[in-house]
DNA sequence: AATGAATGAGAGTTCATTCAT
DNA sequence: CATGAATGAACTCTCATTCAT
């Protein structure tokens, strides 16, 4: 349990993250947010200079939680069969279990207003030396890192989105899997 | 009685689109929607009777362009590879031309309140039916439905939404292309 | 029944009265109206030059049905005690029965707006001749006329607008009638 | 933080109740109300949740006003013809030096959206106990609690609603006094 | 006579932000 | 640092009414 006064800024990016995934980006207004946080609207303008950097940093947070997850659970010794299933699985996994976070993310990468600060190290490095570490070493087929990154994460990504295309999600999963080791391992 | 004026609906939807391109769908308000299209807040109410349903409807018709657009480049009589060529080029040519559209569409996708009206029909019957076809003819391979779909748009959209990532959209896409020619072609 | 196109302005009248009960005034808007009564907003600006006009009309009709109610009831040639009991009973009768027009001429009489075409005639000239007669038989005190006319009127109105306040109605009715013939009678 | 400034509120609930009495209910909007007031609209709900809030708690300050008005008038001590004459005339004079006030409470109780909030306590419980004090002791007549009140205060309703009835209001008065006298007392 | 379309004005309410303490 | 009060601007939507057929 936390304490009863714990750091003000974390209950704010808490409730207004529970706020834009129960109520849409409109439905986090500064006042709800400050209500669900306990504190005075005043107070967010404490921390935050305006609404826009407040969505922005609460974002950049998610953005690297997810990453962070991913990478946690990456082995550079592992085959590149693995590679990619891990990459994938992860992602996917971080998307059910996080469903809310992941879902913020993507609301904001929507949203025109903030996709200047949104772009920048959507993929993290560490994931990227992998992938070369792997190319180089020729496991992964020698394709350019942008479509690689693409076929690894878009594809899931819209599976999320799209849960009722799928009659069964994990092997739906599954088969994704099947088919990125196809398409890029030699 | 007076007429109901269809030029002027479709002056209402123009703005609307356009102002959610420009200003993000928060930007998008009725007020600003009726000045654009150089009618009266309230008139906006006789064609749609609310926001949400005039977004609804916008986005259907959106989405049905889309599709329209793209099975029009199609044709039964072409090759598998071709086939593939056509659709993602198709799905790209349209998201670059009616860059506009396509990101609306896109950003109503992530607005949870439009959600349910979203997920019905995303792709066309039509689209379906010719991936069938190749499949029975042994020149797809028979990935489900929904994978193949996945993999053929979802990149697609990804390179869209990221330009950044890539120094040549041109390349990048052919690359992409070929990728999908051999992961789904025999 | 009625027969499906029965005199329009009569629909009209219903529905705007049907309006005002169930919503306030506030909710009887000439759109709803028009709704509810099955014609074009336009319609009703045919048969009313505007909506203060459309109010009035109505009341007046009102007004009109609840004192030809009563006056139905009355006989000169009844006893004061009488009178007084059948003035009162129907007041309050017609008050029950059609606590839809009573409540709604009620609405409009405590609205400034209506309030100078509401005083005129608010009782009508056969009761005061009544009155008058009873007077001049020296069976009723010769009390003012608006003073009989009050004690008689107001009181029921009372009960009938705070019905919470009595157990019973009908013994606090008869209560109430018989203190007024104890007032009134020689 | 900024104090809450009772004189702003103070503002708000007199021109809230000056604009009703002159415009009417509808006729007071929160933006007239706001400037007549000299704050924002905004600021009418820093102190009421929202309109209805608004009127049904200016309505009870009122309620309340008035009866604080008559009590402060009564007196234990006085004869029951003393205290019937002063009840009504007291409530008669609270009408017509506060006719903005009594006018206003009498609007709100024939809105049906307030009616619930209004009911409750309309007559003082101070008032009860002393009629039910002259009853015990002989002195007044012992009709029902509810019709006691009834012909003490309707009648004088009535008179103030309907000044065009009554050529002298004072001499009115009198007259009714006289007559409740005449009935309540043995 | 009758109507659906159209509208300017305004309704109640909430917004992101600043002020004063 | 922290706050409730305060706000102008903007929000979605409805109003009574008129227009064009």
């Amino acid at each position: 349990m936390r304490t009863r006064d714990y750091d003000k800024q974390a209950r704010i990016k808490e409730a207004m993250i529970d706020l834009i995934l129960k109520e849409g980006i409109n439905g986090a207004s500064v006042a709800k947010i400050a209500k669900k946080a306990n504190v005075s609207p005043a107070t967010i303008y404490v921390y935050y200079e305006n609404k826009e950097e407040m969505l922005s940093e609460v974002f950049d947070e998610c953005a690297h939680r997810s990453y962070s997850y991913i990478e946690g659970n990456l082995d550079p010794e592992m085959s590149g069969k693995r590679f990619i299933e891990v990459l994938m699985r992860s992602a996917y996994d971080f998307a059910l279990q996080n469903e809310e976070v992941y879902s913020f993310v993507e609301q904001c990468s929507s949203c025109p207003t903030l996709q200047e600060s949104v772009t920048h190290s959507k993929y993290s490095k560490y994931v990227f030396d992998m992938i070369h570490d792997y190319q180089r070493r020729g496991i992964l087929k020698s394709y350019s890192d942008a479509n690689v990154v693409n076929v690894l994460f878009s594809p899931v990504k819209f599976m999320t989105m799209n849960k009722p295309a799928y009659d069964d999600m994990e092997s739906g999963l599954n088969e994704l899997i099947a088919m990125m080791q196809d398409l890029l391992l030699y």
